[in-house]
DNA sequence: CGGCCATTTGAACGCGCTCAAGCGCGGTGG
DNA sequence: CCACCGCGCTTGAGCGCGTTCAAATGGCCG
């Protein structure tokens, strides 16, 4: 898969592990670094990572690729409640602590690390505690967004969910790139587009070809998405692109 | 408000600062809950105890009462993204940490203690750090439910996103309280529980209706909700009544 | 070339929304 | 004490958005 110049590629960082462990004292840092060395993993794209109500690690760090988190109704019906990009955490437990209350898949090819439990208690009795201060930005973010998107899931129009999932997910690639390029690959089909925003495949297709004809987006091949006008693909979002960028992402630096 | 002997109410644990302390260190226990007694508030039905996109301590601890956290879009469209009941946390910050991302928003007479984020950090020092391990649990039981709740928003039918969030009041419910009584008091307007399922009130009142035609609960005064058939009710909401218990609400031993 | 999957487009239906009017209850003030 | 008011619940009518079903198109890979 070549890349144009144009196009954002979410290509591991060089010293992905330094990102996590960034802020940790020294002391610690090896040892961190080491268990996460320890415990990566590489899985392909559609698998399952985690299936809902099943056991499960308390903690995962991507460092590659794109992760769903997924529930499902009996029906078939499923609802992407969070995507999880590189160099951001999955807290894939429910309330018990042992089971995922998710069914969490590779969107693409994913390379990622994980915890276990024992493993973070030993951590927890680090001095000062640094994984919960690493976790907790990152956790913050993840349930605001999730709030952004419950908001316009229950109240917007597919128009407004679908440029809110446009945006966000431009503007999170943004953080992580540093540039500021319209242009990134998009991994989900229109189904799976669906699955994230409560809407029908068949209607997220409509929404787009009207988004394109209105010239805000372009979708050159049917996975690499253009924004040729983000203030107005944010503002049928109602998003505001600063407050965004300053509380729904975590910096990168 | 004399309680009927039928009627749940959600009174004020007798010792309701030993809950959270519970397990924590004999010699961290007095600290915190003197720390927690010094920042104990009441705030009266209706009022905000914190508005979106201010300044907000990064951590509340409801004691009594009911809390909504609200998101709303410019049109003037509310969601409730999660309710916090009593012995439960609020974690209203945003990525940035500072700012909330939430309406915070008192549903009745509320009492609640707030820890700084200055008392956050000196108690984080201590060793071990016993507050993640507190707030770990309840956190991951609130993420799970929101997913649940957002799945029902997404794709779930206007009967089965009632079913469920009265299955879910009435299980977290059950749980404090510890008996198996079928009755409880909802300090909601039809037009809150919209807020919450993503219909409108119009929409609620039918539904509501309807389930009561069916003889699955009774709205005998339009706040006290009796629920006759808890198993058609879960069955309808799509629920399992004993995982959800299991994984979806925090033990209050 | 054939098969498969995703996208696209059309047609029709139905759920939940909006608008609007009526009702019931509690609180307030004359 | 009763009249008034306001808020929340109830019910009806009609509509529109997003759904489902179905078929055609296009791209990729064997």
């Amino acid at each position: 898969m070549p890349s144009t110049s144009t196009v954002k590629q979410t290509e591991p960082c060089p010293a992905a592990f330094d990102v996590l462990t960034r802020g940790f004292d020294a002391h610690v840092r090896p040892r961190m670094t080491a268990l996460l060395d320890k415990n990566t993993r590489h899985i392909r794209a559609g698998s399952d990572i985690v299936a809902e109500d099943e056991p499960t690690k308390p903690f995962y760090w991507v460092l590659e690729g794109w992760v769903a988190l997924n529930k499902s109704l009996q029906d078939g019906h499923v609802q992407t409640v969070d995507i999880i990009l590189p160099s951001d955490v999955i807290l894939p437990t429910s309330g018990g602590g042992s089971v995922s209350a998710f069914d969490v898949q590779a969107l693409t090819d994913v390379t990622l690390s994980s915890i276990s439990a024992a493993e973070l208690d030993s951590l927890e009795m680090a001095d000062p505690p640094h994984m919960w201060s690493a976790i907790r930005p990152l956790s913050a973010a993840a349930r605001a967004r999730i709030g952004e998107r419950m908001l316009r899931i229950g109240h917007g129009s597919a128009e407004m969910r679908v440029a809110y999932i446009l945006t966000e997910l431009y503007l999170r690639l943004d953080n992580q790139c540093g540039d500021n390029c319209p242009s990134f690959h998009l991994p989900l089909t229109q189904q799976q587009i669906g699955d994230f925003s409560g809407l029908s495949s068949v209607h997220v297709c409509r929404t787009l070809r009207r988004l394109s004809r209105q010239g805000i987006i372009e979708t050159s091949d049917h996975l690499d998405i253009v924004i040729n006008d983000a203030d107005a693909l944010a503002g049928i979002a109602n998003v505001d692109i600063d407050t965004f960028k300053r509380e729904m992402v975590t910096p990168v630096p």
